[in-house]
DNA sequence: CGTAAATTTGATGGTTTTCAAGCCATGTGG
DNA sequence: CCACATGGCTTGAAAACCATCAAATTTACG
């Protein structure tokens, strides 16, 4: 089940402050929602976080229909979010990577609209929902931060609604991750998570995503061994990618 | 341009409620913003509305950066919403039908992020967007309709991005113009768009719907005629679409 | 009535999926 | 330590599906 080892996994706000100095001194609190706050508001911000849970890869952070008392930020590692069909095929709606929220739907509705996995071994914070919302209320820069933080989200989803071919989105998700991940220069980039996932959010075929890698390989724009991507010509992939990211001059609903 | 006529065409509010009676007797106020209001908010309502417009076919109601002054609420006939990508290629993003409301966007920005063009003969209402945003703020109901609205637009906008064969989208989206149009009983649907703008809208060739269509007919699901199309057995076409309906649990950002 | 546009149908080709098999790393039990 | 099973990744061959090109037919409209 979800919370398996919950109890022991958890470490309370205290000793987590205590382990790691707080959000201050957090390695990811540049990506985090807390990244623009002043050092006052950070502190109070720290004051939110009820604890850190420590996920296993494979290990199921919520699932859908449970209800949202809680919204989660992403510490380290990779959590997917996903739905199920009526078949119970799997259908992967994105990944959140270091400084990445989940679960800000709860802020407006009563349950997860999704089921939320670790695809590697994670470390997640939890803020309450309710006194984030309140805190954010007080405080335009961290509101703010949220409004970026779902428009983004509502980008990512309708770029990928447009019918792109497989070279396209595989290059646009590789220089996604790229820029998210922020490899050191010349170190390789390490994708967390598996070919079939990556598929899957990209809505090709697991073997496809294979074929498009090799061909790029081929053609001398990355190298790939195993996870590790070690971009070549980024150029490229950014030429190929260009149509899925200009392609909404502002964020459209209608 | 977008105004071309605009003087002539538009009907000052009062010689408009004395030629129609107010939006209390709008045909289409069933479906309007402001079909959930009691009879004196309705009143109200109609002071908002500051003009209609009647636009010939294939005339721009605005552009994509204009500045958005104006919430447009269809009375009649269809409006396409559509942007434009590097390459100058039109992309259709919605139809809007009698009682949907164009330009909502506007509440939070400053420009149209699409451009708008009427499909069919059409008539629209003029609503401050200043008006309205003071308004809904006092109705409750009202802002119940239009976050109703946004959301019913998010999730058409999200059950076009997953990857369905073109029989799943043709059947989904006559269902969705069946149920939209609602046309009396036996009588065929008259769609007021053409292939292309379907296709468009489908992310499929032209030739595709067409195909598509025929196939439906030799099956024995409906016949064509032209625009006008007769629903014989949406039972089988409600099979082929259900995935693209029953995919999403809930309204789904991340 | 005639021209332009829209719709339909046919033939062809390209991209992606599907099915099938092989490879490689990891982990487990003997 | 090795045999073996497992799951993820990769590659190959065939088929499905849709887009594209081309042309016939119909419809719309001045």
């Amino acid at each position: 089940m979800a919370y398996e080892g919950f109890a022991c996994d958890v470490l309370p706000a205290a000793a987590r402050s205590c382990a790691t100095g707080g959000c201050q001194h957090c390695p990811s609190r540049r990506h985090c929602l807390a990244g623009g706050l002043g050092t006052e508001e950070t502190q109070r911000w720290g004051t939110l976080v009820s604890g850190v849970l420590n996920l296993a890869g494979g290990k199921t952070l919520f699932e859908a229909g449970a209800p949202a008392q809680t919204v989660y930020s992403v510490r380290a590692g990779c959590i997917k979010t996903f739905t199920l069909d009526a078949e119970g095929n799997e259908r992967v709606r994105g990944f959140h990577l270091a400084g990445d929220v989940i679960g800000l739907d709860a802020l407006t509705q009563e349950r997860y609209p999704m089921h939320a996995v670790a695809v590697a071994p994670s470390q997640v914070c939890h803020v309450s929902r309710d006194e984030l919302r309140q805190f954010a209320t007080l405080t335009p820069a961290l509101m703010n931060r949220l409004v970026d933080s779902l428009s983004h989200s509502l980008r990512s989803a309708l770029s990928l609604a447009g019918d792109h071919s497989a070279e396209q989105r595989v290059a646009a998700f590789l220089l996604q991750m790229h820029s998210r991940l922020a490899p050191l220069p010349g170190r390789p980039l390490r994708l967390p998570m598996g070919r079939r996932d990556i598929a899957n959010y990209l809505r090709l075929a697991t073997e496809t995503v294979c074929r498009v890698l090799t061909r790029f390989e081929q053609a001398g724009h990355l190298a790939v061994h195993d996870r590790e991507i070690t971009l070549r010509a980024p150029a490229a992939l950014r030429e190929l990618a260009q149509s899925l990211s200009l392609e909404t001059p502002a964020a459209a609903l209608h």
